[in-house]
DNA sequence: CAAGGAATACTAAAAAAATAGTATATCTAC
DNA sequence: GTAGATATACTATTTTTTTAGTATTCCTTG
């Protein structure tokens, strides 16, 4: 099982997930404090390399970095661990939780449901 | 804004919101490894306690812990960070993922909505 | 080809988290 | 009231996370 982000990798993360590939220099200008010394990022992405989230390819003397683990996959995860633990496994408890909790409206809510209920028919068909 | 717990403390409140109130001994016996050491329970509960998530009453010698923030309201935080960090701040978004990601059924989805109709229609007769 | 710039590697150290031992206080039962 | 059990406080150590400085390599440009 994948373990957690900190929260500085998960800011990178976020980064890298985003720009799909990025070298030192764009993860950092892309945080929220650009003023982040330049060692200080480049060596939270090598710890996250070591940990099997992210990979690179040398070009000359610079290293593009990939997320080797996509954000749909760790979420997946990450969002079960939070059923697991707070809802007791079940999934229909967090979304009540999450409906009646978030800003979203009813309306808002059905309209949604119809939403994924067309794409979910979408996938289907699509198997 | 309320800052995450961590990995021990999270076990630790699980359990703390589950009875309500409790002394360490109590904690231990309800998390996964009883066999964890009492004073390294302890020393969590205590710094549970200076973050402000946990106080105690003293009975005697021995102090009931209670939580002083309450699942509900933590869970709000942490979903809410989540929506933020990978959703854009798109509730919606996170529910469209759950929907698809999640292993809960479409008719199911349906039912849930409807449950959440309700409780929704009767919170607003509440006010 | 030498100087300067830009990149990563190496190193390190402070801060936070996780784990746990020892000391001390207090209740209970005899 | 004393022995034993039980509880927390105090202290400490290890590991992980976070932050960042220095060294080195390599490209580029004049």
């Amino acid at each position: 099982m994948v373990q957690r982000l900190t929260k500085a990798e998960e800011e990178i993360m976020l980064v890298l997930w985003r720009l799909k590939e990025a070298i030192v220099r764009d993860v950092i200008n892309n945080l929220a404090d650009p003023e982040t010394p330049y060692t200080t990022v480049s060596t939270v992405i090598r710890i996250l390399e070591k940990k099997g989230f992210v990979g690179h390819r040398a070009v000359g003397t610079t290293h593009i970095y990939y997320p080797l683990l996509s954000k749909r996959e760790y979420l997946k995860n990450y969002l079960g661990g939070i059923v697991k633990n707070y809802f007791d496994g079940s999934s229909s408890g967090l979304l009540t939780f999450f409906a009646r909790e978030s800003d979203i409206s009813l309306d808002q809510l059905k309209d949604l449901i119809g939403d994924v209920e067309n794409e979910l028919k979408d996938e289907n068909n699509n198997v």
